[in-house]
RNA sequence: GCGCCCGUAGCUCAAAGGAUAGAGCAUCGGUCUUCGGAACCGAGGAUCCGGGUUCGAUUCCUGGCGGGCGCACCA
C-alpha cells in the first residue's frame, strides 16, 4: 500500500506545493470501492495554492495519469480518486504475502525491551471473567509489539499480598474445617465471602483480618506458612487457565516479589527529598498536579499498593532497561497510575513518558455490578467449560460427515470455544465497559471468531483438495473481479493495522481488520469458483486463497486465537 | 461536590477530522444441483440535546442530560 501511495505522491508533489511525505500521509481510501482505491482530497491544497478544492482536483489529475499501475483517475468534487490496476495489486500483494508468510507485516529487530504488565490478578480468589481483558489485551500486545521488531518481556504482576491475604487467613482460623493439603481456591472463596459478610461493620473482624496480614509482613511462621499453601492453590488454577488460553508470561513476579525492596525504595524517596509526612503517613505531595498525594507508608508503618508498584517500576526500569513499560490495568485505577508515574518521573526525569497506563472498562453483569465479596461473579473456568459445550453441541448438529480426523472433536471444540471468547474480549475498544452476557460471550455466528476461524479453514479445504502445491505464481490479470481486488486491497492493508493497533495499544484494530478480511473472502469465494475455474484462473485464485488463509492466521495468532485446520 | 471515561439501528458493536455513518444479532425475504450453510445476497432501521472551531465533526472544544468509575492509610 505504502509504495502505491508514495508513488502516487511523488507524481503530484511536484504539482501541489507539497513533499510527497505530506501527500502520502494524507491518500485515504473512499467510501466505496465503486469510486476507487485510494483518494486524495484536495481542500488542504487551496488555500496555498489559491484556488477551488475542485479545480485543484481536475489539474493534477491529469499528472498523475501517467502512472502504471493507475487504471483510472477520477474527479469528484474535490477528491481525486485513483482506481488502481487489479494485477499491479496483485503483483505487489501476492507474492510479498507468500514469500513471508507469518512474517508479512513484520519489523526487523530493533533490539529494544517493553515491558508488558498484565493479568495480574488478585489471587486468593478464583480467576473471574474480570480478569480475561487484561489477560488477553496483554497478550495481544504481547504479540503485536514481538511482531513489530520489539522484546516485550510479559510480567503477571500477581495481587499476592495484602489485606485480603489477611481475611481468607482470619476466616480459615476461625471456620476452616478442611486440612491445608485438601484447600482449593473454591474453599478460599468460601472463606473469604464468609469473612467480608460477617465482618461488615465489625470492627473486631476487621481488626483480625490486619492482625493476620501485619504477622505475614513480620515474618510470622503461621501466617507464611498458610500464604504459601494459598499463594499456591490460587496459582495453580490460574496456570491451569492460562494453559488453555495459550498465554505464557516471562515473569511471575507478584507483588510479594517486591517487599525486602519496599525500605530500600521509601529510603530513596527520602533521600530525593520527595517524602512528607502528612497526618501521620508518609506521602509524596502531588498538590501542584491537582492530584491527592500519594500514600507511601501508612500511619502505623506498613507499605501500600503504590509503595509496591513503585518497588516494581523501579527494579523493572533497572534490571530490564526497557524502552517503555506498559501496565494493562483497568480504567477505575487511572488515578493511582497518575500518582505513580509522577512519583517516578519526580525520581528519575530521564524516566518520563516511559510509563503507559493501558486501561480498560470492566465486565459487569446484567443483575448489576461483579464483585467478588458478594458472589456475584462469573468464572472464567465456567466460561471456558460452557463454551467448549456449546462448540461441541454446534459441531454435532453441523454433521460435516467425517471431516474432522478422529479424536480431534475435544481439540476443535476448545479452539472453538477460545475463539469465541477471545475475540469476543478483543474486538470491542477495551475502553468501553462491557456487560457481559452468556449467549453473547458463546455466540459463533456472524462477527466472531469462529466465523474468522471458519473462513480460515475453509480456505484450508480448499487448498487440501486442490490435490498440488500452491502454484509459485499465476497470471495475475486473472484476478479482475471486485470481490478478488476488494481481498487484495485489504490484503495490502494488513501492515498498517497492526502497526495502528500496536501504537493504540488496540488490539481491536486488528480484530476488526479480521472480520473484514473474512467477509471480503467470503463474497469471493462464493461467487467465484476456485477448483472448478480453468487452470490459469485457478491458479490465480488458489494464491489468492492462500494469502488471504496466511494473512488470517497470522492475524489470529497475534490476537493469541488458536487457528484449527478444520472445524 | 470535584475529576476521569462512555453515550451511534430494537440489541451488541465499527468508523486514522473527510464523500452516501459500516457490521453482526434479532425481524422479513432470497441463495439451497454447495470448492464445508459456523456461509452468501437483499429489505427496513441510528450519531443523546445545545453552542463553537473547521472547507468539512460520530470524531476536536464547550455547556447540559443519561450511565459507569474514581476521589489518602484497600488493591
Amino acid at each position: 500500500m505504502q509504495s502505491f501511495k508514495n508513488r502516487i505522491a511523488e507524481a503530484l508533489a511536484p504539482h501541489s506545493g507539497l513533499p510527497a511525505e505530506k501527500l502520502a500521509a494524507a491518500l485515504e481510501t473512499p467510501p466505496d470501492a465503486t469510486m476507487g482505491d485510494l483518494a486524495f482530497p484536495c481542500f488542504a491544497l487551496a488555500k496555498t495554492l489559491r484556488k477551488a478544492p475542485q479545480a485543484i482536483a481536475a489539474e493534477l489529475a491529469s499528472h498523475a495519469r501517467g502512472l502504471d499501475f493507475v487504471e483510472e483517475v477520477t474527479v469528484a468534487g474535490a477528491y481525486l480518486n485513483f482506481r488502481l490496476a487489479a494485477k499491479a495489486v496483485a503483483t505487489e500483494v501476492l507474492p510479498r504475502v507468500r514469500r513471508e508468510g507469518a512474517r508479512y507485516g513484520s519489523r526487523p529487530a530493533r533490539g529494544e525491551r517493553i515491558v508488558v504488565d498484565y493479568s495480574s490478578p488478585n489471587i486468593a480468589k478464583p480467576f473471574s471473567i474480570g480478569h480475561l481483558r487484561s489477560t488477553m489485551v496483554g497478550h495481544a500486545l504481547v504479540e503485536h509489539l514481538k511482531h513489530l521488531g520489539w522484546d516485550p518481556i510479559g510480567i503477571n504482576h500477581l495481587g499476592d499480598w495484602g489485606t485480603q491475604f489477611g481475611m481468607v487467613m482470619a476466616g480459615f482460623k476461625l471456620w476452616g474445617d478442611r486440612p491445608l493439603d485438601k484447600v482449593d481456591v473454591r474453599y478460599l472463596l468460601d472463606v473469604y465471602v464468609r469473612f467480608n459478610k460477617e465482618s461488615k461493620g465489625d470492627k473486631p473482624m476487621e481488626e483480625l483480618a490486619r492482625e493476620w496480614f501485619r504477622k505475614l509482613e513480620a515474618g510470622d511462621a503461621e501466617a507464611r506458612q498458610l500464604w504459601d499453601i494459598f499463594r499456591e492453590v490460587s496459582l495453580e488454577e490460574a496456570r491451569r487457565i492460562y494453559a488453555r488460553l495459550g498465554v505464557e508470561f516471562q515473569h511471575y513476579t507478584g507483588e510479594s516479589f517486591y517487599n525486602d525492596r519496599l525500605s530500600d525504595t521509601i529510603a530513596r524517596l527520602r533521600k530525593a527529598g520527595l517524602l512528607v509526612e502528612s497526618q501521620g503517613a508518609q506521602v509524596v505531595d502531588l498538590e501542584a498536579h491537582k492530584l491527592p498525594p500519594c500514600l507511601i507508608q501508612k500511619s502505623d508503618g506498613a507499605t501500600l499498593y503504590a509503595t509496591r508498584d513503585l518497588s516494581a517500576a523501579i527494579y523493572r526500569m533497572e534490571s530490564y532497561r526497557p524502552a517503555r513499560i506498559l501496565y494493562v490495568v483497568g480504567a477505575p485505577q487511572k488515578m493511582h497510575f497518575q500518582q505513580l508515574f509522577l512519583v517516578l518521573e519526580k525520581l528519575e526525569p530521564a524516566w518520563s513518558g516511559r510509563f503507559v497506563h493501558v486501561d480498560f472498562g470492566h465486565y459487569r453483569l446484567a443483575e448489576g455490578k461483579m464483585a467478588t465479596r458478594t458472589g456475584n461473579v462469573v468464572f472464567m473456568e465456567d466460561v471456558l467449560d460452557r463454551g467448549v459445550e456449546m462448540a461441541r453441541k454446534i459441531m454435532e448438529a453441523a454433521e460435516r460427515g467425517g471431516d474432522l480426523e478422529a479424536g480431534q472433536d475435544a481439540v476443535v471444540a476448545e479452539q472453538v470455544a477460545l475463539g469465541a471468547i477471545i475475540f469476543g474480549d478483543l474486538s470491542n475498544d477495551r475502553v468501553k465497559d462491557v456487560v457481559f452476557d452468556w449467549e453473547k460471550a458463546l455466540d459463533f455466528k456472524g462477527d466472531t471468531g469462529p466465523y474468522i476461524q471458519y473462513t480460515r479453514a475453509r480456505i484450508a479445504s480448499i487448498l487440501r483438495k486442490a490435490a498440488a502445491p500452491v502454484p509459485e505464481t499465476a497470471d495475475w490479470s486473472q484476478l479482475a473481479s471486485p470481490e478478488e481486488k476488494a481481498a487484495m486491497m485489504l490484503l495490502l492493508k494488513f501492515p498498517q493495522v497492526v502497526e495502528a493497533a500496536a501504537a493504540a495499544n488496540k488490539p481491536s484494530f486488528t480484530a476488526n481488520y479480521l472480520l473484514e478480511l473474512a467477509r471480503a473472502f467470503g463474497r469471493f469465494y462464493n461467487l467465484h469458483p476456485v477448483l472448478k475455474s480453468e487452470p490459469a484462473v485457478r491458479d490465480a485464485r488458489l494464491c489468492l486463497c492462500d494469502a488471504v488463509g496466511t494473512v488470517l492466521e497470522l492475524g489470529l495468532k497475534l490476537l493469541g486465537i488458536p487457528v484449527p485446520e478444520r472445524m
